[in-house]
DNA sequence: ATTATCTATAGATCTATAGATAATGC
DNA sequence: ATTATCTATAGATCTATAGATAATGC
C-alpha cells in the first residue's frame, strides 16, 4: 500500500491539480472529500495526510487554478501578432463558457471565493494582480501608467460577462453577451483618455 | 399550533424574504433548509408543506431578489436628475460590496447560478433582461437600438467589478477596481459609436 | 373536520480521526 | 522501522418524510 516518496509527492500532485477542476465545476461546497480523493484515484482516508484541511486544498487548488489562467494569457498573448485579440479570442468565446473546469476561476469561482477565509482568497487576489500586468502590456498607453484603471476595467468586464453567459439558458442571449463585451473590450483598448 | 390562511401565506412569504438574504449570504449549498426555516422564526419540519424542495425555494428566492434588484434600480434612477450617476453610485460603492445579503444577486450568487438548475437560472434570466431594459434608457442613444450592445457591456462590467472587489483582501485594490469600473461606465454612456 | 406547524426520525452524506496494511527506505 | 494509503468509523449535518398537536374554518 505505500508507495515511493516521488510517488506520494505526485499523487498530492494530483489531487490538487483534480481539487482545482472538481471545484471549478461544483464549487467549493458542492463536492466533498471523498469524490476529491477520487478525481485522483485515491481514497478518503489518506487525506489529512496531504491536507491540513478542506480549507488548505481549497486555498491550494484556488493558487494552481489561477496560475494556469495566468499562464493561459501570457501564452495566448505570445503566440498572436496581436495580442488582445487572442485573449478576447478565447476568453470571450463559446468554449470558455462550455468549460468550468479549465476555464477562468473568477467566473467559475468568483461569488463562491467572495465567502472563503483569507488562506483561500490570497491565491484569487494573486492572481489577479498577475491578470492586471498582463493586461496593462496588451492594452496601449496603458503600460507605465501604474494604476490599472483600464486593465481593471477589461478583467472586470470579461469575468462578467463570462458569468452571465453561463448563467442564461437563452443560448442567443448568452453568446450576445459575449460579443458585447468583446467590442466594448476592443472600445476601451482602443480610447486613449 | 396552527394559523390562519392568511398567517401562513404570510409565514411562506417570510421563508421566501429570509431564504432570498441567506442564500445571497452563504451560497445555495451553504445553508441548510433548518437555517432557512429558522431565518423565518419557523421550524424545519413546515418545510415540504410550504416548498416542494429546496430548489424550488432557491428558485423563488432568486426571483425575489432579481426583482427586488431590478426595482432598486428603477427606484434609484427614477429619483435622480442623472439617473445612470445614480445606478453607479450605489452599485460600485463599498457599501454594495460589504451587504451581500441585500446587494445584487448576480454578484452574491453569479457562479452558483450558474451550476442550478434551469427553474433557479430562469429567474436570473428574466431579472437580467429588466436590467437590461433599464439600462437603455439610461445610457444616451442606446434606447431605441434594439440590441443592448451597451447595455450588456455595463452590465458585465459592474457585475464583474463587484464580485472582484469582494475577493480582495487589499482594500485600496479593491476600491479602485470599483472606481475604475465606474469611470469606465460613465465612458461607454458617453461615447456615440 | 381540516390543516399549519411542530417534534422526531430515516437514510445519506459531510469533515475529520483511528488504526490496519503493506511497501519503501534505512 | 517508517510511512503512504487503505478500510472503518465517529459525530455532525444534510434533505426529506411521518405522525402528533393544536388552532382555524366550516
Amino acid at each position: 500500500m505505500r508507495v515511493s516518496r516521488a510517488q506520494a509527492e505526485a499523487n498530492r500532485e494530483a489531487v490538487i491539480d483534480a481539487a482545482s477542476r472538481l471545484f471549478r465545476e461544483h464549487g467549493f461546497d458542492g463536492i466533498g472529500l471523498k469524490d476529491l480523493m477520487k478525481g485522483a484515484g485515491l481514497t478518503q482516508g489518506g487525506f489529512y495526510k496531504q491536507f491540513e484541511s478542506k480549507d488548505d486544498l481549497a486555498a491550494q487548488a484556488s493558487r494552481r487554478a489561477m496560475e494556469h489562467a495566468t499562464r493561459r494569457w501570457s501564452t495566448a498573448a505570445a503566440a498572436s501578432p496581436d495580442p488582445l485579440e487572442a485573449v478576447i479570442g478565447f476568453y470571450l468565446s463559446p468554449g470558455h463558457r462550455e468549460t468550468k473546469g479549465e476555464g477562468c476561476p473568477l467566473v467559475a469561482l468568483g461569488s463562491d471565493a467572495a465567502r472563503q477565509s483569507e488562506e483561500v482568497r490570497q491565491p484569487f487576489q494573486d492572481g489577479i494582480a498577475a491578470h492586471l500586468e498582463i493586461l496593462d502590456q496588451l492594452i496601449p498607453g496603458a503600460e507605465g501608467r501604474g494604476d490599472h484603471h483600464k486593465a481593471m476595467a477589461v478583467l472586470s468586464l470579461m469575468v462578467g460577462a463570462v458569468t452571465i453567459s453561463r448563467i442564461l439558458k437563452d443560448e442567443e442571449m448568452s453568446r450576445r453577451f459575449l460579443s458585447a463585451a468583446a467590442g466594448e473590450v476592443r472600445q476601451i483598448a482602443a480610447l486613449r483618455e
